[in-house]
DNA sequence: CTATTTCATATTGGATCCAATTTACAATAT
DNA sequence: ATATTGTAAATTGGATCCAATATGAAATAG
């Protein structure tokens, strides 16, 4: 006889577990720009030797979060204005056609899982939440045109702006306006009206776009 | 005084080195899709220890050319039809966009530059080499764009589908229609029609991709 | 003979050790 | 005082060793 064995506990590589420790610090900014990975640190913070940490460092540099030079380590990139202008350009070009064509694909659950997440973030009062929340209702609704390779992209573009963009939703009447945009984009979808989805998310990036070139200066 | 010291020979590190040549091997179908990355064996043929082939293994992984399980191994990613397909729609959105903006910034030696490539590319008898100069005549013209994160995001998508790009242009008349375009494309670039170049792109791309459509079932 | 179970081998993941290089700082010369 | 040089400490890159898991073949039960 066969036993249904099921996987109880999955454990990760240690190399995985400190990559997305690493990758959640950096995008969240909780170390900061330029500032050094040292190895030996993080391997005493994590309970293992320098081998895991450095293959994390490896995948951080390729998705571009961090930098390295030979023999001298690793340090958090940064994102100068040019750069951070590029990345929201290049979101304003992806993402409208993403939920373009996720649009007549989307079920009920994934519309209703989509409401869910705007009206966390509407309601939510910790800034700090504020850019998950805001990740989940955009990635919630992608999620529907099943475009596996789109979205890894967009998740590697969002991982390089994520800090400026929370900053960006704290200052000003940033969460209003996004909260004000995203029901608007919500509604478009339940009206499976894709083209206006495709227009409301483009002028939502754009919209960001615009307020970040404006206070990407007082930010540094 | 101090003398203008210059470096000779900066040595590249060895996980750096092994990285490029995996890279190099699988986009050019030499390991072919499926095949297990066995470090030992890698190691050897480097003379090397697995310690750095284990870090160019982690960094192939984030850019996603091979797919790895616990204490399985590394294998090379293979590409569905579908996955192709979805990326020549991610190119056909974002290489006309870049070269649309490129285009009011080429410089003479650009234009110089690419007409040398297509000339390349249209003179080579050797299948092999097809590929190569295909790339190097596109990216030199979005090189101008100075666009560098879109640049580096095509450059991934394009590793992606490199072997079945490569499959494409030997059979039936690929490399003939591929030549045809590229002179439209690079006369289009002279005339400093941005639109017209960002629009025979669109068209150069999703061409390759319905040649491919039928064809992709043969190759495998 | 077939299915299950050992058990030896192969392979990967991680720890420890050593070498190469950089960095910080003291010593010295101008 | 400033700049240069020498040297020790810190840090990274890589090699070797050990542990955890998978794989495959032999042994065994039915």
């Amino acid at each position: 006889m066969k036993l249904n064995s099921v996987d109880i506990s999955k454990t990760a590589s240690a190399s995985s577990i400190v990559f997305e420790a690493l990758r959640k610090a950096i995008i969240e900014g909780d170390v900061k720009e330029g500032e050094p990975l040292r190895q030996d640190e993080i391997a005493r913070m994590f309970n293992t030797s320098r081998i895991p940490v450095r293959e994390a460092i490896s995948r951080l540099e390729e998705q571009g979060l961090v930098k390295t030079q030979r023999y001298k380590g690793a340090v958090v990139s940064g994102l100068s204005a040019t750069e951070a202008e590029e990345i929201f350009d290049f979101r304003a070009l992806i993402e409208p056609e993403v939920i373009r064509r996720a649009v007549p694909l989307m079920s009920a659950e994934t519309l209703d899982s989509a409401r869910t997440s705007w009206a966390a973030f509407s309601a939510s009062s910790d800034p700090m939440s504020w850019g998950d929340l805001n990740r989940d209702f955009h990635s919630t609704l992608y999620q529907a045109s099943g475009l596996q390779y789109h979205l890894d992209v967009i998740d590697n573009a969002m991982d390089r702006i994520d800090r400026y963009l929370r900053a960006q939703l704290v200052m000003s009447n940033g969460m209003e306006r996004a909260n004000e945009e995203h029901i608007a984009i919500w509604e478009a979808c339940v009206a499976g009206n894709a083209k206006q989805a495709a227009e409301l998310t483009r002028l939502h990036i754009s919209g960001a776009r615009e307020s970040l070139i404006q206070n990407i200066n007082s930010l540094r």
